[in-house]
DNA sequence: CGATGCATTGATATCGGTCAAAGATGGTGG
DNA sequence: CCACCATCTTTGACCGATATCAATGCATCG
């Protein structure tokens, strides 16, 4: 590998919906020709992996790019505290594969049943360059990346665990309107420590800041992995109030 | 505007060093050709502004894209609750400018004098897609600047303060290896007010965790605008220790 | 029906936030 | 050149929120 694939750009996180784009209907969404499609399909694979299998390494030779086609997976990475920091939570239509020099950033691992698509680093730059609008999506996707990893500073800045929490939730729900429209039901697939993680938190934190959130009569844990909003108007004033 | 320019990417700050390259020995260096450097003079617009200038507003219509020449500016973003939280500090060579929906997502401020170099987004834009190399440069910057953003999330996850400031102040260092090299020396432009906005933190415990630093014979803070490393050795065990 | 991992709940200690006041610092104008 | 003022910074006392330690409760899967 040559040295502009070696100081690559190492794509990022969540470049939501570059590739099998199927609706498509949010503002974000990427607009592909069925060229550009059929080139990033013909030089992807696709992968099915049970849950909790660990998808790669830190510091692993960073010669994928994947893009989740369905399941969740999580990006976390091992502090030498013993602490872990979880990065991201990628859902169906992200992708992921930060890395620096060659080299992944974190570990990335199944947290459900995931099918993913894979491409090789190299060939994606070289159909990148060769395609100055399809590599123009990718950067738009990166720089939304960016401010997804701003806006969670601000949220990591917060110092009440149940604000968070609210943020959390109604970050989720985001991501699955659909599902979420009229019932108000969030599916949760992550553990309480994995959220803790994420949130800077520690999980005994996170359960206090659930029954908090109950007992307030915002959000119901209808169990472990389900949440149901239940007063949504409320809980947007929590998380409005940083 | 169209619309592929209305949903624009909004580049990312810090794009480190891609105009008016000077030395550029740095690992992440932008390689430019001197063709590109000349398409890229010809679109800027240089710009001195006094130190507290602000350079843009949050919510303000973003339709440039800046570079640092010379000086220190620094992102930041008022919540509702009166807080404020500083994004990014920007040095020399650094771009900033990060928008969404054609707004930007904060403010600028200058701290010290300083001298911009200033783009027009949508030239940019039209350059880049012309050359899919330059747009590779940005990329790759702005990749760049999403991995320094998960740093800086995984800093702030951090629950002692001086080790916050710590890592802060290393941080630094490692921005200005050339001055900082032998001597120790680290200036340090912004108020402590901006250190704790930044590193989420009162202004009262960034003063305490400096007091705290010093005991320890780690840093010594020989004025407010500049600190010595003492015992670099000592001080990266804590950085590390995270 | 154990058994294992995950989650909740409780008690305590620590650390940073907040409020308050005093101490530097630097710039301005007399 | 000095005095004064505004701003920034330091220090102290106190309080509250979260981490931590510990134990119990609850599923899910053999």
């Amino acid at each position: 590998m040559k040295k502009p694939l070696a100081s690559a750009p190492h794509l990022a996180p969540s470049l939501r919906a570059v590739p099998f784009l199927k609706g498509a209907a949010d503002r974000d969404a990427v607009v592909l020709t069925n060229r550009q499609r059929e080139q990033l399909a013909r030089i992807s694979l696709r992968l099915r992996l049970p849950a909790r299998m660990v998808i790669y390494r830190e510091e692993a030779a960073a010669d994928w790019v994947f893009a989740v086609a369905e399941g969740v997976v999580k990006c976390y990475r091992d502090l030498p505290s013993g602490k872990r920091v979880v990065g991201a939570f990628l859902f169906a239509q992200d992708l992921f594969g930060l890395a620096e020099n060659g080299r992944y950033l974190n570990c990335a691992q199944a947290i459900t049943g995931v099918t993913l698509y894979r491409f090789p680093l190299s060939d994606l730059i070289v159909l990148m360059k060769h395609d100055a609008d399809l590599q123009f999506q990718f950067l738009a996707k990166v720089t939304h990346e960016l401010r997804e990893s701003q806006r969670r500073t601000i949220l990591i800045n917060r110092r009440d665990a149940a604000g968070r929490l609210a943020m959390f939730v109604v970050a989720l729900m985001h991501r699955h309107p659909a599902r979420s429209a009229g019932s108000g039901l969030v599916p949760l697939p992550m553990t309480r420590s994995d959220i803790a993680d994420f949130l800077g938190l520690s999980l005994e934190s996170v359960s206090r800041a659930a029954a908090e959130l109950e007992r307030r009569g915002l959000v119901r844990f209808e169990n472990r992995h389900l949440a149901r909003i239940v007063d949504a108007a409320r809980l947007s004033k929590l998380v409005a109030a940083v």
